[in-house]
DNA sequence: TTTGCCGGATTGTCGGACAATCTAACCGCC
DNA sequence: GGCGGTTAGATTGTCCGACAATCCGGCAAA
């Protein structure tokens, strides 16, 4: 009343609020790690412990602590202890994917998106698989062809034959990129392998083209295979009667 | 209480460990939102509502809305009251970009996917720019031509330039998979600035040639200006004494 | 109509409590 | 002495109740 006329007078002295104190918790244990003082691996010490040192109520430490557990800088064991983590990226992978439904992204812009990157992981794939990656790509090939029959299974198996090149990439940087808008393109493939009956060929025989250009480190056909099997895709995508410029469903959040 | 023991009777269903509560609040109310059952801009109610509703503590209610918040489902206002709400992008891209330098990638992951990000959004803006964007990438080339002689300032507005041309690729799947390892390129063009003399002139030059290409609406134009833009600044990374291999450092992230 | 004030509602934070579970020390047995 | 089982202690998940600060809506006064 008096207090709050008193405080609002000199308006300038007033920054925002202070925050409440579960984020000032949140915050100062989330700078001692990513300034390297607290590092992934430790153990952040106990609620306990922590109520000690920020010197407020464990309800209050707790709703702080839940905001870097979601964040994955802090990972509880089974027992229930809390250590300190590197975050992991499927977490974001699908924060971001949600985003992208959620804020109605078209699947045009999802497929230049997806071109684009495709592009650059199967460059970079070219450049930097290894045998043992080519290998395990050779069998994703072999069992897609054991069940082209199957869209159900043709597109899972496209799923991770896409996440066996973006590993074959050695760039998180580019999978990070990619995984999000990816997993959404790929979500959509079994429509298309179901409504166009060379789909499944077509697309076998891309990812036979793919690995064949890995082997011979030949970035040019790599590039173009990678654009043939994205256009497959919209093309694909048109034929069966779907719209280009119509937010993706939220169906797709599902998957995940 | 009572509830508490009946769920825990039948332990034969107990898949790996029930979730603890506050998850399966938090997971309640996400499925709402994602289903479309609660929609963007509509109240969520109370906290003593969603304690009816659930059944549980109001602790426990707070831990569970703690990570909506912290996702961006769910906002607080002014009167801390809560809110549905779309995920604000931000945060994901400074978590993202968080995530990269945790996991200590290096220059040269960056610059493969920053090549490939802003060949691709270029050639979005060459289609799609409106003539109030490109006054907006004019008037920034203006500012910085104003101050080439302060690093700082040109890779501040090297930022800003990247960001308009981001907005004028209408494509939000590619802005959010380009920003983080943007900023983080662009965190260390300040450097190349300091330390290669002709850099700035170049980069402004590069600006110039990417608005004049949109304007023309020119593709090829714009992805051969974007490739020089980028490679400029590895060129200018090495000269600077840098190595591309090595992990972009954690200062980065105090930028945000 | 505008301004000021008031009561009710809501949130942020606190203290304390208890069952379930995990840890670690202890103990008896081979 | 080593080993498996037992028990006491520590820790977490959840609950209950409480209070100050703040916000909102309405009512009275100007």
């Amino acid at each position: 009343m008096t207090t709050q006329a008193l405080m609002k007078s000199p308006p300038k002295f007033r920054r925002a609020a202070s925050s409440p104190a579960y984020r000032r918790v949140a915050e100062a244990v989330e700078r001692d790690i990513l300034a390297g003082r607290l590092k992934a691996g430790e153990p952040l010490g106990t609620e306990a412990a922590l109520v000690a040192q920020f010197g407020v109520n464990r309800s209050t430490v707790r709703e702080g602590i839940r905001l870097l557990e979601h964040s994955g800088l802090v990972r509880r064991d089974a027992s229930r202890r809390l250590w300190v983590e590197l975050p992991r990226t499927e977490r974001l992978v699908s924060s971001v994917r949600r985003a992208l439904v959620l804020h109605e992204v078209t699947f045009r812009e999802l497929y230049d998106a997806a071109l684009a990157l495709q592009l650059a992981t199967v460059e970079a794939a070219v450049q930097h698989a290894t045998p043992a990656e080519i290998d395990a790509l050779e069998r994703n090939i072999e069992r897609t062809e054991a069940k082209l029959g199957d869209p159900a299974e043709v597109a899972h198996l496209d799923g991770q034959f896409h996440e066996l090149i973006g590993g074959a990439s050695h760039n998180r940087v580019l999978q990070l990129a990619r995984e999000p808008s990816e997993l959404l393109v790929i979500s959509s493939t079994e429509l298309v392998l179901r409504k166009v009956p060379e789909a499944p060929a077509r697309l076998v025989h891309a990812h036979r083209m793919y690995v064949d250009a890995i082997r011979r480190r030949d970035r040019e056909a790599g590039r173009l295979w990678a654009r043939r099997h994205v256009e497959d895709w919209r093309r694909g995508f048109v034929r069966a009667g779907e719209d280009l410029d119509r937010p993706i469903d939220r169906i797709y959040l599902e998957s995940s």
